[in-house]
DNA sequence: AACGAAACGTTGGCGGGACCAACGATAATC
DNA sequence: GATTATCGTTGGTCCCGCCAACGTTTCGTT
């Protein structure tokens, strides 16, 4: 890719610089996953709403990251056999499964954490903090905007 | 997917706003594209590359827009076969094929540009015009800086 | 109490997008 | 003139998001 030739068009627009800088981001942090031994972006989402969210179901851990049943169940076996989570049945609902992170997967989650935040910092390197908080602040209205989410609904639900 | 209990590690994070971002746009732009009879965004960067730089191979045209040449292949194919634009080999070069927009190629891209902005002005509506303008800035920052691109280098090289 | 509807986890598969490999043909380089 | 590089094309792989189906279990309604 030449960067120095893509159409005026494209460079202009915003859905494609937001493209292109996800694209970034998604690299960056990819790279980052697979050397710490993780296929997919998606098993930190996993690992950080269980570790949010205490113990629950593979089917409300997958509403709360947007994936997905077939992918949890996928995703959960191998951070399972990681030692990273454990998989039980749950005696309440004998169709669920209850899942919860491991103190491993604690401490896994914390390494991942700091990988994501020097991607970001990567990522953003050329913006200043107060652009940054600006960025994210623009962001999450676009976001709740296209999500049905009112802002401000803090845990008032 | 439930917006409501995405994990704060998440939400917080520009990466994955970014990310969610993105894919709001290239929703908006993929509907509009399919329903304009266009099978992917890919079309629309590929014609627009075209009308600004008027006659080119099919591999410069995939380094301007970051399409790997098979690819170009397939969607100059189908651009060709809805009259979109001409192919035909470039008789100072026989290795390449001289590719160029056609009238009805121009006026149809005319109409994908406005179903881009319009798609555009959807993702960002909750955003006031000089936010736009100052997301849009900090964004060609952030993809200047990955792609070895220096800012104000417009047409000097 | 019974029955239909819904949710759960699992398996398997589909389609799109990005990427790579190889080939024959042609041009550039030394 | 021989090697190297580029072009267009075909064909394939891999990953991701998504859907379909199944058996199991629970919920809701009557």
């Amino acid at each position: 890719m030449d960067p120095l030739s893509t159409p005026v068009r494209l460079r202009s627009r915003a859905t494609w610089l937001l493209g292109q800088s996800a694209n970034q981001g998604h690299r960056l942090i990819g790279e980052r996953m697979h050397a710490a031994g993780v296929p997919s972006r998606s098993y930190y989402s996993l690992l950080a709403a269980l570790s949010e969210v205490g113990a629950t179901s593979q089917a409300d851990l997958g509403r709360r990251i947007g994936l997905d049943r077939s992918d949890v169940t996928a995703a959960v076996t191998d951070l399972e056999a990681k030692g990273c989570l454990e998989r039980t049945p749950d005696p309440a609902d004998r169709r669920r499964n209850l899942v919860r992170i491991t103190a491993d997967g604690k401490a896994f989650l914390a390494g991942l954490d700091a990988e994501v935040a020097a991607a970001q910092e990567e990522l953003l390197a050329p913006l200043a903090q107060e652009e940054r908080e600006a960025l994210v602040g623009m962001l999450v209205r676009v976001v709740a905007h296209h999500t049905g989410l009112r802002l401000g609904d803090d845990a008032e639900g």
